[in-house]
DNA sequence: TATTGTTATACTCTATAACTATA
DNA sequence: TATAGTTATAGAGTATAACAATA
């Protein structure tokens, strides 16, 4: 993720044909994309876009249980468990044993973890990711629309 | 990666608000979804995205050396060297040494990886991404030509 | 001295299986 | 038996630093 203004290795043009309308291909640059971006605005947090994502839907959703949360958020179940126990660990993040049923793990924001995904809502969200792209409002909404689309979450 | 019909886990609904129209949490879920699709179509060729975005575009380039293309693919210098072992050892591209000089490795394919790209490039580039989507031939159109705009590709 | 590629270590995330404690 | 979560291991990919050979 550095970029120094030095790093301007003189290099031979490189053709990539067809390789820049793969959408995988695509789909994998957006990402390292989006991850400078959110090192940009969120590295000096101590927290990586997937720890931020949970906190968010744990957030909007208190009390659920982490398999569910999980699932919803395509995090495999031995990574969840990493996750929670640092969020944890860092005080943002409250795990609970449901009575009811004593194996599952119910979660909750602490006051931090409120107060935290409050503070730095809209950097993570990258509300304005537009401007570093030049793209204007109408082709935002659309970008979102049509990945909306693809990934099924439409 | 797995999807078992079975794994149909009754889940209460879980409320995502903002996030579905985050950028970088689409961007990850479309990673998913696209790794998925890879896998569909080329999962018994034992190669990863990654590596055969770089047998590509030596395919493009032969004889460029190993470092130019890793800046173009954006793949840190310490993991092409694994990535183009790999495929050396594969009997897919070959590395030779500058005789200009000798720190430099130059790439090429082999015949064989000549044609292996040749066979599975349609698949490889995933040209009938939309069918799955739902997507009509204008809206993938767009969805490439707007993450091009937003990667810097454009 | 600087650069090319390599090796090594550590970390994130995925995949998988084995394990525990419940149910 | 099955499920929720955990632990452990292995792999892909990234970040970083140190290194050898070469320039």
């Amino acid at each position: 993720m550095r970029d120094d203004a030095k790093s301007e290795v003189q290099d031979p043009p490189v053709e990539m044909g067809e390789l820049t309308d793969s959408l995988g291909f695509l789909i994998r640059i957006a990402q390292i994309k989006s991850f400078e971006n959110f090192f940009e605005r969120l590295g000096d947090q101590g927290l990586m876009p997937g720890e931020f994502t949970v906190l968010w839907t744990i957030g909007m959703n208190p009390g659920l249980r982490q398999g569910t949360i999980a699932r919803a958020l395509k995090i495999k179940p031995a990574h969840m468990t990493k996750l929670t126990g640092r969020l944890a660990k860092s005080g943002l993040v409250e795990r609970t044993v449901s009575p009811d049923d004593r194996r599952a793990v119910g979660l909750s924001l602490t006051k931090e973890g409120h107060h935290f995904v409050e503070t730095h809502k809209d950097d993570f969200l990258d509300v304005h990711f537009t401007e570093k792209a030049d793209m204007d409002a109408e082709e935002a909404l659309e970008l979102v629309r049509l990945l909306k689309k693809f990934t099924g979450l439409a």
